[in-house]
DNA sequence: AATATAAATTACTCGTCAGTAAATTAATGA
DNA sequence: TCATTAATTTACTGACGAGTAATTTATATT
């Protein structure tokens, strides 16, 4: 794993780089502000990256730090402890996931067709660097306060589901089923690519997602007509 | 959680407890090797149990001793170590879904069948005590030599659903698909349960995977004909 | 009875790691 | 140029928990 090196090392305030200071005090906030929302995503994104590499508790802050090029206290610096980092991970997994469902919201229209984008996106940022984090980080880990907080937007997520499924039951493209089961066994499916997918995987997220739609939308038996197909 | 006691605390051999003792001492011999068998699995489950609730690396073998009403280096006596303790309970879950395999290997006509047949004892066991230690033990959490026999494992089942994938797009009773990616959506969906499962849930295992089976042959499109209908 | 062996305990060691206190260096602003 | 504030470090504490040594208690064997 190649130290990104995205945090400078030295001490005091990262070295003005590119263009030239405009000496407006709020340029100069703002530049300062955002740089530092840069460093603290890039802790987060190494976090995500050691954890998924090595677990959760078999990956210490000062790794973290480490694979950033800095030192702990510095960790505590931009985020509150391990379980906060954990917690951000987890966030910003689960915001790609938002993404692609406002994305398919207004696309698409069947609810079946809006559930197949859905499906694809969520497979994305399943593969991404925060895909792990989201499956696999257990809020055990995380005391009763952020453990909530993750339960919730899980939920809002499987809510989401369920809400594209009845829509489909409603508007015909979607064969009568129980709801809330069929979204556990979607989001199931599409979760365990988080366990098994590898950078170098023979095929890419998008690939995956095809094939795993397929089976969603056709089913295993086989189909005498061709309702279904595109 | 109530203490299942199955060990006796006090030190020594347990009490004889039923029948007067024959004074055969093959059968002692054989009697005292069965009691120390039904102690170390009493040990395995109680630890499963706990791993479930509390995480592997949040549950230490002092809870797991305390659990069953002993101290701590008995674990020791009975099993290796603590990444010894986990593999234990994810052979023992594994068990469970071999035998799945065994029994539907040899009913059912298609394969399509069997597969179903295959589905529905995996989610049984990942219900169990062991599901969790089976699908959400990392096999980081155990060094290389038991993490490749996990793997092992893990593959011949993978390596199962494959082939009984395989054999249904031969007979006819599967629509052709991907197999690699079909068992990883299935098998996925079906590990999936392991994350939400509580014993307190609405539906047994068998209702579920009932449910789940039905998604898997039939597909969310609507379908015209009539293919595949039981 | 005496000895060996197994079951279980108490009481310890030792490393790791989350989290903190205090110091240092640099930039920003008056 | 001086003071303030932010970024970053070094050097520490304190707890927890895996694993072990030595010991006790009981059963089995001769």
């Amino acid at each position: 794993m190649p130290k990104t090196r995205l945090l400078t090392a030295r001490a005091g305030p990262p070295p003005r780089r590119g263009r030239p200071p405009a000496l407006s005090p709020w340029h100069d906030a703002a530049a300062r502000d955002a740089e530092r929302g840069r460093k603290r995503a890039a802790l987060i994104r190494a976090a995500a990256q050691a954890f998924r590499a090595n677990g959760f508790h078999n990956t210490s802050l000062d790794d973290v730090a480490a694979a950033v090029g800095v030192t702990k206290p510095l960790v505590y610096h931009y985020v509150g402890n391990k379980q906060q980092l954990l917690f951000e991970c987890f966030c910003t997994g689960v915001e790609q996931i938002r993404a692609a469902f406002t994305t398919a919201e207004h696309s698409g229209t069947t609810a079946r067709a809006r559930l197949v984008r859905v499906l694809a996106g969520y497979a994305e940022a399943i593969t991404g660097d925060f895909g792990w984090c989201m499956v696999r980080a257990e809020d055990l880990d995380l005391d009763s306060g952020l453990s909530s907080r993750v339960k919730q937007l899980k939920s809002e997520i499987d809510q989401g589901l369920r809400r594209l499924l009845r829509a489909g039951i409603e508007d015909g493209s979607i064969r009568s089923c129980d709801p809330k089961m069929t979204a556990f066994a979607l989001a199931g499916a599409l979760n365990w690519i988080a366990h098994w997918h590898r950078g170098r995987d023979a095929l890419t997220p998008a690939e995956i997602a095809v094939r795993f739609i397929d089976l969603f939308e056709l089913g295993l038996a086989p189909r005498a007509d061709r309702s279904g197909r595109r």
